[in-house]
DNA sequence: ATAGTTTGCGTTAATTATACGCAAATGTAA
DNA sequence: TTACATTTGCGTATAATTAACGCAAACTAT
């Protein structure tokens, strides 16, 4: 009989959320013995008749109140033996988007803290987290540019601008507007609604909403989406 | 106290070798209870004070004697809780290339064998390996486009229509050989060597040389490789 | 009215992809 | 020895796509 392993496996996520300032993260603040508090992402101990991705869906219902729009496993961090200084603990880490606009985060329980933290300003984190969320931003900007994802960071109707800015904002480039709207409309994944005005100034813009199943249905022809940047 | 989880953590591994005619994965056969017998992936379970890629190794090392020219890690299998019968197992799922054309798998053990299948002629495997096989197979076609590793499923020195066959049966596509060609050698990451003829009829080929040096010096600065085809 | 913004639609030049043509260099069969 | 089949290596013409702009329309604020 073999001895049985020693080993903890656990899920992490990486919640993606956009504002017209930047790209946030959820981070939830964790006690670590008596004193020491770290901000961490949410995440936990995967329960034995439970599969990996509802573990991820119990933990971020637990911990926030998140609806989450997309969610795809990233990468399973278990190279580094002592990630976890207590135990060994194999990481699957998971990432997620939400529309931010139409999101209310859990009121804070006993001493847990949640907040939205600008990417580029995250603290330090607890384990290898800040590695984690490194990784998890990169395939970010690596899907944005290969699969219409950028569409689940926003609200359902949106105006061309947003997405655009969304683009600029988390690739972190320069594009050309006109180009960018050409690109965008030539897919013909988009369908137009009313309109919108006041909200900013100048000319008045057009609402568009993403049809993901016309998405769909071009894929099985063939269609492959793609956004490039110089 | 938390009570400790009762899953197992297990790594499994797809070796993928190219030979003239098509795409190889190496299988073992596993011998279950005490008269079925099934070929599966290499793999089995991590041990406690090991990495997940020092896993990998371990294994591939015990079972066959493969030189691998790449591995990275492929998905983490942990939403069927039933994928093994016996027990919970969560599987991390690595992919690897070797040069087949140099390889001699191990002597087989006892009852263990050691076997290339042709990927288009996989019998049915152990637990969910088909279905880690089958998404292997789609990473590694996708992979190939973006990324230069088809080169490490070839020797070192190779003929220009050795990766031209390689491209077409793995992805399954015409390619015009002459534009290939150009597209290729207009990345500037092969360099030439002598000759060689004889082999087959028709006018004596070069044979060129994978300069990953080269190769990652672009990438610095900026450089992306990308084959497509209609 | 006038100036300042943002939107929506075009045009043109540069680059890249696609579809071929064809001669050179070999082995082989007549 | 010549003719033929085969594979390689280099080119060229055309189509398609990308990149770089111009500019008027539709609003707001002054």
């Amino acid at each position: 009989m073999e001895k049985l392993q020693n080993i903890r496996i656990a899920v992490d996520a990486i919640v993606f959320g956009y504002k017209s300032n930047g790209l946030y993260a959820l981070l939830i603040e964790q006690q670590f013995g008596s004193s020491d508090k770290y901000w961490a992402l949410p995440g936990g101990l995967v329960k034995d008749e439970e599969s990996l991705s509802d573990a991820v869906i119990r933990e971020l219902h637990e911990e926030t109140n998140v609806q989450l729009t997309f969610m795809e496993q990233l990468y399973t961090f278990g190279d580094d033996i002592h990630r976890d200084s207590r135990n060994r603990v194999i990481s699957v880490a998971y990432y997620a988007l939400v529309d931010a606009s139409k999101l209310e985060i859990k009121a804070s329980t006993d001493a847990e803290r949640v907040q939205w933290f600008k990417i580029d300003e995250i603290p330090s984190l607890a384990f290898d987290h800040n590695l984690i969320l490194k990784s998890g931003i990169e395939r970010l900007k690596a899907k944005l540019t290969y699969e219409p994802i950028g569409f689940d960071l926003l609200p359902e109707e949106f105006l061309f601008s947003d997405l655009e800015n969304l683009y600029c904002t988390i690739l972190e480039k320069e594009i050309d507007r006109r180009n960018f709207r050409k690109k965008i409309l030539s897919f013909d994944i988009l369908e137009q609604t009313d309109k919108i005005s006041s909200v900013k100034s100048g000319r008045p813009a057009k609402l568009f909403r993403f049809n993901k199943q016309k998405y769909k249905e071009l894929i099985e022809k063939g269609f492959h989406f793609e956004i490039k940047f110089a």
